[in-house]
DNA sequence: CTTGACTCTGGAGTTGCTACAGGGTTTCCA
DNA sequence: TGGAAACCCTGTAGCAACTCCAGAGTCAAG
């Protein structure tokens, strides 16, 4: 098949399949004369594990391991499971790190119940001399990432870090 | 002071610093002879603002709003509480998709408790053949980002996107 | 006068895509 | 047979919010 009807079959946008064999995820397509990308059952089977894999939220490093031991069903797969775990943790610490901020944003939506002029507003008031800390090594040190990106539709991701000494 | 001062008392990186000047966030600093930036107290407080806010997940977006409001300290805030209640539906919002993702990967941790060769490996063969969903209209929709991003110490971000018709 | 700490600019890299532009190929229908 | 629509190709740039680097200049101390 196609890549637009592989496409289709694994609801993948046919540029993150195009993207995906740059990145080595999936191997490179055969060709038609017409230099067109050929897709067999194999192909298919490999990226809806992919696909499956993004839809719990692992990175591709990630899911690059996972790949790997499919490869090799003989080897042991104890790090198949050392690494969902961490995955869990991850996702166990991000969730602790926006219940609390959602406690902070919370608190901070208390200051200002109703609409004033801005210089009376409690919520700049509080985020100018903040009871919230500055900096510190607050948001996460995790591993972590964060709440809302710029698209519509199915927004996953975003990235930041941070130095210090 | 100099950059380096005001990065140190911000728990700002430098880059950082002159990263939010070219975006506009901070205004130009002005210079000594040697062309250093120099700051004084509206900066570092501006800064600190900013950072709160980055700390509450805010995007330099919304930010740039709320320094819009601070310095119009006489229209009225009613825009910052709804950018406010905005923002804290986007948390919710993805407290609640990871508590979902959570527990799909616990289960899925549940499908291989000992070492197995990789070949009988429950996580494996369920990541393969998918209780979970391939796709679908999953993981997010609603404005919010993800779990863990490359780096060392204080990863905040990340983004993506999927196109379907 | 040298060393080292600090600063400058500009540009590339991060993640996982998305969205072109500018072209070629296939297929269908009149 | 011919022409348009629908599909495919490559390559490049953009997103968010930085981070990191090279190559250079500045400044204070010894």
């Amino acid at each position: 098949m196609k890549i637009g009807q592989l496409a289709q079959q694994t609801g993948t946008p046919v540029d993150t399949i195009r993207y995906y064999e740059r990145e080595g995820l999936l191997p490179r397509a055969a060709r038609t004369e017409g230099n067109y990308r050929i897709y067999d059952a194999v192909h298919l089977e490999r990226l809806a594990f992919i696909r499956r894999c993004r839809s719990l939220d692992m990175t591709l490093d990630e899911i690059r391991v996972l790949l790997c031991f499919r490869d090799r069903p003989l080897e042991s797969c104890e790090d198949v499971n050392t690494l969902l775990d961490a995955h869990i943790d991850h996702v166990a610490d991000r969730i602790r790190e926006l219940l609390q901020l959602e406690k902070q944003l919370l608190t901070l939506r208390e200051c200002c119940r109703d609409g004033r002029q801005a210089a009376d507003c409690g919520i700049l008031n509080e985020l100018s001399h903040g009871a919230t800390e500055v900096a510190g090594p607050s948001v996460s040190e995790s591993h972590l990432a964060a709440t809302h990106a710029g698209g519509r539709r199915h927004v996953i991701q975003r990235k930041q870090k941070h130095g210090e000494d």
